[in-house]
DNA sequence: TCAAAAGTGTTCACAGTACACCCATGC
DNA sequence: GCATGGGTGTACTGTGAACACTTTTGA
């Protein structure tokens, strides 16, 4: 048997995949390359492993260099490996995608990177493999979301029933009937009720909630069927 | 930056996490290393990637050679890199889980392999991090089973009702109600009942269906709710 | 006072559950 | 004919969807 790294050399890589909401939209953060090769293209943040770490670790070492950020939320997407998918050098590379607060998000003074936010509705051309990996992480996304609460991640500690609605109709494409909406959440009994008002929105003003975050943890697992997952959704 | 394969070496492999039925309980296919080190150990099914493949294509020919079957059920499972989970040399493995129709499946004149079909509930100690990989397998496997139509894939073409319910049970480790089973399955306009009927299991017979494969294929991500996931259940 | 958005109530249809009942057959 | 397991019928319950309605407040 041809043992890799035997023979031939093979690079082993993440890529992170990482979503942020502003309040409007559903973001992809990309970076510029500002080396060779494909200098000046779009690609996904990403890097190679090290010896001394596991690719959860070089993932997380990624997020933080970039966002300033611990402990976001991060999960494995897939592992990328087909032969030709980089084209200078064969690169396996194992994509991890991560949800983000964006206003907790202070752009970090690291030149490596040219980091910049874009629409998930207008990507732009990403190089290599990178935009079928963000067609996956999307359609993940949206797979799990349906079936845990996760989307509260791209949430600001506090925030509203209306913009947690907004956002749940932004990744999912469609519109949600707030008076079942908000039944719906509040049933899961994560969130509390905040006595305090956000009046940006509106002239009546919304409430803020936020998670119980003793009952996150226990009924990550017990959130299922929040939207009826595959059905009325549109692509 | 280090990158790997430049400094040191990196070993690539995948493991199979194969599932069979056999009318009874849940089965997972291990073998038994005829090599050094860890001769005699059980081990998941696996090798090494090799240069002009992706893993992938590698978990399909290790799958092909093992049970001389083509187009299993196979997907990703998750990808494995911690820095000492190979004892011997850094290794990272993308481990692949697969479905087998127990029946179709016979054993190849591989001497490399010594394979064997053991129960899930009675596991053997494995090498390495297998074990944790095949308790990771059994949860996406009732994870997926529970939203997609997929326990099929362990049963002969043609199958009935009981069968079906059985393998479910054993699966979810719990009891459904047979006339609300049957109901729900045939909901899903999957199955084709046949004329003939399976006369092995009790005194007046049970009707055999089989899988329409142009509807399988079509609603595969439609099957949602088949179980209530995560009520009812035992671990 | 009116418009706009937040939030509540009410109705209806249907899906899930429990369980009683009927059916076919081998012994 | 009766025990056994296959299969059907049915009543009850809860959930989800639709939409009308009330509340609050700034302009």
């Amino acid at each position: 048997m041809k043992r890799y790294s035997q023979q031939k050399r093979l690079l082993f890589a993440v890529d992170c995949i990482i979503f942020g909401y502003d309040g409007q939209e559903l973001k992809l953060m990309v970076i510029q390359r500002s080396f060779s090769p494909f200098k000046g293209d779009w690609s996904l943040v990403g890097g190679f492993v090290e010896e001394k770490e596991s690719a959860e670790d070089a993932a997380k070492r990624i997020l933080k260099q970039l966002t300033g950020l611990d402990g976001l939320y991060m999960e494995q997407l897939h592992a990328f490996s087909a032969i030709d998918r980089d084209t200078v050098e064969r690169t396996i590379s194992i994509a991890y995608f991560a949800l983000i607060d964006i206003q907790k998000y202070k752009k970090q003074i690291n030149e490596d990177f040219h980091p910049a936010w874009v629409s998930i509705n207008k990507l732009p051309k990403l190089i290599f493999d990178h935009t079928e990996i963000v067609e996956l992480a999307k359609k993940k996304l949206r797979y799990n979301a349906a079936l845990h609460p996760l989307l509260f991640e791209l949430l600001p500690a506090k925030f509203t029933m209306p913009q947690l609605q907004h956002l749940y109709q932004c990744v999912y494409n469609t519109e949600f009937d707030k008076g079942n909406f908000s039944r719906k959440i509040l049933s899961t009994k994560l969130l509390m009720k905040l006595k305090e008002k956000d009046k940006q929105g509106s002239k009546k003003g919304a409430f803020y909630y936020k998670v119980d975050s003793k009952k996150y943890t226990a009924s990550f697992n017990s959130f299922l069927n929040l939207v009826p997952a595959q059905n009325g959704w549109k692509e």
